[in-house]
Formats: structure tokens, sequence, C-alpha cells
DNA sequence: TTGTACGCGTTATCAT
DNA sequence: ATGATAACGCGTACAA
């Protein structure tokens, strides 16, 4: 049924070796003969087997990309970017929801590993630094510092958290809160929380910060989260959200509260993901270079799998975008 | 350096058909060497090579999923409820987006097929049938039929189209517009554009069409299509729009015209995207089951992969979902 | 410029 | 209950 090199051969008239030659263009090789295998190649309609090729030359062309969940859309862009360029430099992407949840994602790696990936892009982190030094692959990390010996990216949280906390005092905010992302995580995210707290003690600012849920993006519990905020902190005038959709809680809070935005409550997220839901809302945020992050967690993880040295740590600007909710 | 099931015959004492027996729980084995081969599997650190197991058994347990972009909030989380589904039946999905890039859509259908996975999830649709049954694989599109060989998925189309019109008609919409996906595809969504001038015209409701763009889904170029239609129809007193993204589009649109929702627009959108960018917008929509579409089609293709008869013909239904702008 | 023969890690068929 | 060996489809020293 499936037509291999073998039948190729044959009908050409050579043995196999020579096919592969043709195929992978190595050594010296006659155009009369380039251009036979071309011939028979498009009448049989042949196609390498993947699997097979990989088996002899150890190595899939596969990338293993873990992230909590694709249908965030921080993830969502960051996975397409990631796509994108591993598609353009020759390789497939796996794509592994952890949802944060411990054992998927332990299971994930181990089904990576045996899958002979090549190497794997870690978006989620949950897992401990031990287990993820026991992994033998190239890996990347996004926003997360393992090691010293595993490279990884992230935008400059700290610089995001001070711009953030800075604007909003500038703009006389008496009374600030920080939604921060979970901070057991530990994630780099947790440097905006401590931007955010040097500068409010810096300026002597009253301040408040509470943060998410340890097991993801729900947002029925950003809506609590929140509610709960301004139930027991009326008085806040100010607030930064470590991401935009905790951002548009806010927003929403505060419009059936009745407090008006920008003159009573001023709002910063954090993101500025740009298939534009937040666009839309016009919310005030700090924006991650996300196509960026994703082109470069992809090309440093080729690195890695070339043996290439690339550097261990990537670390991008952000960029503060004023509108309307400041 | 990479440990392989010889290693583990030898340390066990036995021949390779032996642990592949015990690997694979089959034929007799004795309750002993079941034990002393887990122990050194333990010992050893033995993980299987998928692509050996693959390469022989003619199955990669890899599905392909093909969609345009899985940053669009509607693919995100159809693409999540996918990798769940299939991740719980054993198999990885390789993600592919194709950017309604024909090209990009062709070369990653023969890269999966060389890839050897066991089927084809479409939710991208721009070549064409003759090439589809090309593929010779079990595949299963989302939202479009193809043939009559091919199982297709989706929602009811046209009974939402129909749920939305009437609704905007009931609320005594006098001009009413629809802003309608691009209609080239030749997705099964078209009967949403088809319920909504069935509704029109039999009700002698004044209405204007327009359609997006063929390429994409480029949040500017629905923006710049919201304002040429209000200008060109400034009179327009409900908006169908065929996913929520446009709709946030629209509501974004009359807010800058000054144009009170509902009072003096109603909006009405499509998807129902349960992240909740539209939650938080509160926009009356048209929820699609996504879930229950991303189990359904890998549950379809899976029982097409194990050479089961799954139904050629899915359709789900949808939901009318009503906010506050209507 | 082309061919021979073996290896990649596993499963499957037939023996024993 | 376990073993020997071919097969899966391709790549690659080494030869010729």
């Amino acid at each position: 049924m499936t037509v291999t090199i073998k039948d190729l051969a044959e009908k050409v008239g050579v043995t196999v070796t020579t096919i592969s030659r043709v195929l992978n263009n190595r050594g010296y090789i006659s155009d009369d003969l380039k251009k036979r295998v071309q011939q028979a190649t498009k009448e049989l309609n042949y196609q390498p087997n993947e699997l097979a090729r990989s088996l002899s030359r150890k190595k899939s062309n596969i990338i293993g990309l873990i992230i909590p969940d694709v249908s965030h859309p921080f993830f969502a862009e960051l996975t397409k970017h990631i796509e994108y360029y591993a598609y353009e430099q020759g390789y497939k992407v796996l794509l592994c929801n952890s949802l944060l949840n411990k054992n998927k994602e332990r299971e994930y790696i181990d089904l990576l590993k045996a899958s002979q990936v090549d190497g794997i892009i870690m978006g989620s982190q949950t897992i401990s630094v031990e287990d993820f030094e026991l992994i033998n692959l190239p890996v990347i990390t996004i926003d997360r510092k393992i090691s010293n010996q595993i490279p990884y990216i992230c935008s400059d949280n700290y610089d995001g958290g001070k711009i953030a906390t800075e604007l909003l005092i500038d703009k006389k905010c008496k009374k600030i809160a920080h939604i921060s992302g979970n901070l057991q995580l530990n994630l780099l995210a947790k440097q905006r929380h401590e931007a955010f707290v040097d500068k409010v003690v810096q300026n002597g600012i009253e301040y408040v910060v509470v943060e998410t849920d340890i097991n993801g993006f729900d947002l029925k519990d950003y809506e609590k989260l929140v509610h709960k905020l301004f139930q027991e902190h009326p008085d806040l005038d100010g607030v930064f959200a470590s991401s935009d959709m905790i951002a548009m809680q806010v927003v929403n809070e505060c419009q059936k509260l009745g407090y008006r935005i920008p003159e009573q409550v001023k709002v910063v997220g954090y993101d500025g993901i740009a298939q534009g839901y937040n666009r839309n809302y016009m919310i005030t945020t700090i924006e991650q270079p996300i196509k960026e992050m994703g082109k470069l967690a992809v090309e440093n993880l080729v690195q890695q799998i070339l043996t290439k040295n690339p550097p261990m740590e990537t670390i991008l600007p952000v960029k503060l975008l004023e509108r309307e909710t400041t």
C-alpha cells in the first residue's frame, strides 16, 4: 500500500542508498539520475516516512510546548508565534496543556521524552527544580529561572511593575491595590509585585496586595477576588492588575459599583494582548513583546539542539500603553 | 547513553521479545518475571522509544490539528478541548496554524502525512475539495461539509442565525445589518447568513449584509469594516455579528458614535467564548458548544482510526445567551 | 558516481 | 512461558 524508498529504487533501477542520497542531497549524483528520481517520486507519489527518518537520524524535529492553557490569551498568542517560528526552522510542535496540574505536567514531560522530541519549551511551571533537572534535554523556560543550567526568557517584569506603579502614583492615586498572580509559583512575574511594593513604600503610599489562586485562570475566581477587594477597600483609587484579564474584571466591578474610570479609580493591566480584547477595553497596560518572546524561545531552543551555546538569560523590554483607564 | 530494550533484556537475563511482552502485557508471563522487569525498568530508568514503536506498529498515536490561528479565541478554546480529549484517549496533538494560507495548509497536510499521524482534525479550510480527498487518512472537519466521505462536526448554524435575527426583529429593530464571515470559504457558518436573509425578508425588514475579508481575523480589518458600515448606514438599529470579536468592534464603534446600546442599537454576537472576553462585554450572543465540539471531533476521529464507522454528520445545538446589548 | 550491509529500537511471527 | 529472527522504512560507513 504505502510506497517506500524501496519501491522508488526499483522503479528507477538503482539501490535505496542512491535514492536516499538524492533525496537528501548528499554526495555526488548525476543530474540525469536526479531527474529520474524526481520523476518517479511524483509518479509513485512517494513521501518519505518521517518516523523512520527520525529513528535513524536520532532527531525527530519535534519540539514539545508545555503551557498551562492555550485558551488563555497570553499563551494563545505566545503559542501562535512559537508555532510560526518553529515551522520556519523546520520543527513541528506538540501541544501540551498542563492545566497547572503537577501530574499532567510530569506525565507530559515523560511522554515528550519518550516521543524523542528534540527539545521542550516550558511555559508551565509547577514541578520542582529537581524534577526539572532530570529532563536531560534541551529546554527553555518562559518567565521562570530554574537554575543556572536552563536558559530562560522573559520580559522585564521589574521594570513593568515599576512603570505601572509609578504611573498610578504620578496620577495622584492615594491608595493602590496590586492584584498579583500567584506568588508561590515562583515565576519571574513576581518581580512585578516586588517593584510595586518598592515603589509604594518609597513614596509612602497606602497599598494592598492580593494574589490569585494557584490553580489557574478561572475568570470566576478573578471576579470573586476583585469583588472582595473592593468590598474590603472601597476607598481604592488605583489598581495595578498583573494581567489584562484581571484588569477587565476590575473595570467591570467598578462599573457595577458605579465608580468612574479613570476619574475615581485608575486601572493598569499587564500583557498587552494583541488580539485585542484588551484593546477593545482600552485599558492602560504594560505590553510584553509576546511575538519576540516566542521567536527567541524557538531560536534559543534550536540553538541548544544544534549544540551551540545560546544565552542563558534573555530579558526583553516592556512598554507602557497608556489608554483610557488612567 | 540512551537505554534501550536490549539493555533491559540483558539486565534481566531474558530476550527482548520477553521484555516487549511484559511491557505490552501480551501473552503469558510469570509474575516473578514481571516484577524483575519492572524493577530493572526503574533502575535503568528505561523509557520505550515511541518513534521505534510507532514505526513498528504503523501507528503513531499522533493527530494533526490544522486551524487558521490558535490566537483566535474560538480556536484557542477549541484547541484546548481537543488537546484534552486527545490526551485522554492516548493521542498527542501536533499543532498547525494555517493562517488561512493555502500553501501552508497544503504543506502542513503533507508534513502530517509524512509524519505518519493517525488522523487530522481540520478547522481550517482553504484547499479545494479535490485536494482534500487526496488526503487518504482519517479526517474530520469542523464547520465544513466537504463531501459525503468526510465526517464533519458543527453547531446548528442555521438555527443560530435564525434565533439571533428573530431576537432583533422581536425587539423591534427596523434596519438590521449582518456582518458575516467570508462567504467564499464555503463554511457551514454561511448558514447563519442564509437564516438571517430568510428571516428579514420574511418579515419585510430592511437589511444590509457585509462580509469580512477572506484572509483571516485581523481586528483592524474588523474595525474598518464596522466603521464603514455605520458611515454608510447611520440609521442601523440592529446588528447581528457572526462572531463575538466582531460584535465587540460594533459595540466600540457605537460608543464612539455616541449610539446608546441597547436603546438605539441592539447587537447580537456569535460563539459565546467561555474565557470571557465577551462575557466581560456582556454582549448578547449565540453560544456554540465548543467543548462538546472538541470532544466529539476527537472521538469521531479516533473511531475512524480504529476503523469503526462514526457518524458522518454531527450537528450540535446552539443557545441564546441574552445579556446587555439587546 | 553507485552499491552492500548494517544499525536505529521496537513489535510480530513462528518456534520451542 | 520464553526465544530467534524477520520486519518496520530509512540513513550511512565502507566498498567498489
